[in-house]
DNA sequence: ACGACATTTAA
DNA sequence: TAAATGTCG
């Protein structure tokens, strides 16, 4: 028996692993695991938890319609292959590659496990479509700005490169199983099952796409796909929606920066909680409660701000150009390490990415690669005024806007700026 | 038996 | 896309 194992890739059509398992092997086997390392640290009515759930449900139907079923175990990955070893035979294990710091030593450890008991793990690229160590400079070493690399992909990216895996052609070589096994219940494992936020359909708009320069910097309106959280779970392929994106370039791009910062976070793993560039963490960061306090709950007097925060709290999602704006506010209106926004986001963004979301917040901290200096500090109000002139996005977020019941704001702009500009320019001496 | 061109395949 | 393989006169 072979092994598939499924984790960011919940999906069957155009899947890297599946494909060259199934194509290689017979009695491909598709497991998934609720991993309690990652579980025990999440709030019980995660929504994420709820959306890997219901797509689970669906790739388990999906299997059952081929006379498979996949196989879904609650526990730590070691656990869970000990388990299997014991229990059946396996030559091989494939799986898609994951570039996070934990998933690497995840996969280190059961390599380890596997090799000792005469099992190859064969990984995949799937996640990306190009990996760390494909583009690189022409001295071999990472790229660090993104216009360059950009450039550099562009130039080695084939057609083959988006090309879709007929998964579709091998699916006989799945493991047949009489009778499937039941799905654990969310309930099992301590969360909760009900939805309390909407989640986007797995599908990009062709309209969007066509006007996305036009649209996607304006919040109020339905400007950019929301596939964020599909490309994060791998309910959609990369390859398919790059395709689709070859008919604007400023998405496709978009789309590159993912790649981007994959690549980044493989290479620079300690950007997970270090600045990038080394000197930023000598900045004293003030990080004063009732600010923070403020920020989290869109009460900061800065109504586009506050828009944002309300909407991320409410929906689990915030638009890209508000995101931006908020992290900008939070780190150098109110002088907050940048660690501590991109935890809060961390824990309420249904399409929370690591590699996206530390890349964006050192960019917002002007930290991290290809940062935004940090003599440039949005200015919220002309933010507003250019992204949501009428109020649109702020009335729909902040309803209060406008009356006596809306705060003041906390920081002056002016003030605030010079203060982070001058806290910057002294520590950075 | 060969080159020109078409089709398939690779990961 | 580029290499490998297939088809045809």
């Amino acid at each position: 028996m072979t092994i598939f194992w499924h984790r960011r890739d919940l999906r069957l059509e155009d899947n890297a692993g599946l494909f060259a398992a199934l194509r290689k092997e017979d009695n491909v086997q598709p497991i998934f695991i609720f991993d309690k390392n990652i579980l025990e640290d999440l709030n019980k009515n995660d929504q994420r938890v709820l959306f890997i759930h219901q797509y689970i449900q669906k790739l388990k139907d999906e299997y059952q319609n081929h006379g498979a079923d996949l196989w879904v175990f609650y526990g730590t990955p070691i656990e869970v292959f000990q388990k299997l070893i014991k229990d059946c035979t396996m030559e091989k294990v494939y799986t898609n590659r994951d570039y996070e710091p934990y998933a690497k030593s995840r996969d280190e450890q059961i390599q380890k496990l596997l090799s000792n008991n005469g099992i190859q793990l064969k990984t995949l690229k799937d996640h990306v479509i190009m990996e760390g160590n494909e583009v690189l400079k022409s001295d071999d070493t990472p790229y660090r700005v993104f216009t360059p690399y950009m450039r550099q992909w562009k130039k080695e990216v084939t057609a083959f490169h988006l090309k879709s895996y007929p998964v579709k052609k091998y699916l006989d070589n799945l493991h047949q199983s009489e009778e499937p096994t039941a799905l654990i219940s969310l309930q099992a494992m301590g969360f909760s099952e009900e939805q309390t936020q909407d989640f986007p359909p797995i599908q990009a708009s062709d309209s969007i796409i066509k006007d996305y320069e036009k649209t996607r910097d304006i919040p109020s309106i339905k400007g950019t796909t929301r596939m964020s959280v599909h490309l994060r779970f791998g309910t959609i392929s990369i390859r398919e929606l790059m395709r689709q994106a070859q008919k604007n370039e400023k998405y496709y791009n978009e789309l590159i920066w993912r790649d981007f910062y994959q690549m980044i976070l493989y290479h620079f793993p300690k950007t997970v909680d270090q600045s990038f560039k080394p000197q930023y963490d000598d900045i004293p960061w003030e990080n004063k409660e009732s600010y923070f306090k403020a920020w989290c709950e869109g009460k900061t007097g800065y109504p586009i701000v506050d828009a944002g925060m309300r909407e991320l709290n409410n929906t689990g999602f915030m638009h890209n150009r508000v995101r931006m704006i908020v992290a900008s506010f939070l780190t150098k209106h109110l002088m907050t390490d940048w660690r501590l926004g991109e935890a809060y986001f961390a824990e309420k963004l249904l399409d929370y990415e690591m590699a996206s979301n530390v890349g964006g917040w050192q960019w917002a901290a002007s930290s991290g690669v290809d940062a935004q200096p940090y003599f440039r500090v949005f200015n919220p109000t002309s933010q507003q005024e250019k992204f949501d002139s009428e109020f649109k996005y702020i009335k729909k977020w902040v309803p209060e806007y406008g009356t006596d019941k809306y705060p003041e704001p906390i920081v002056e702009h002016k003030k605030a700026r010079e203060h982070a500009i001058a806290v910057f320019k002294e520590a950075l001496a």
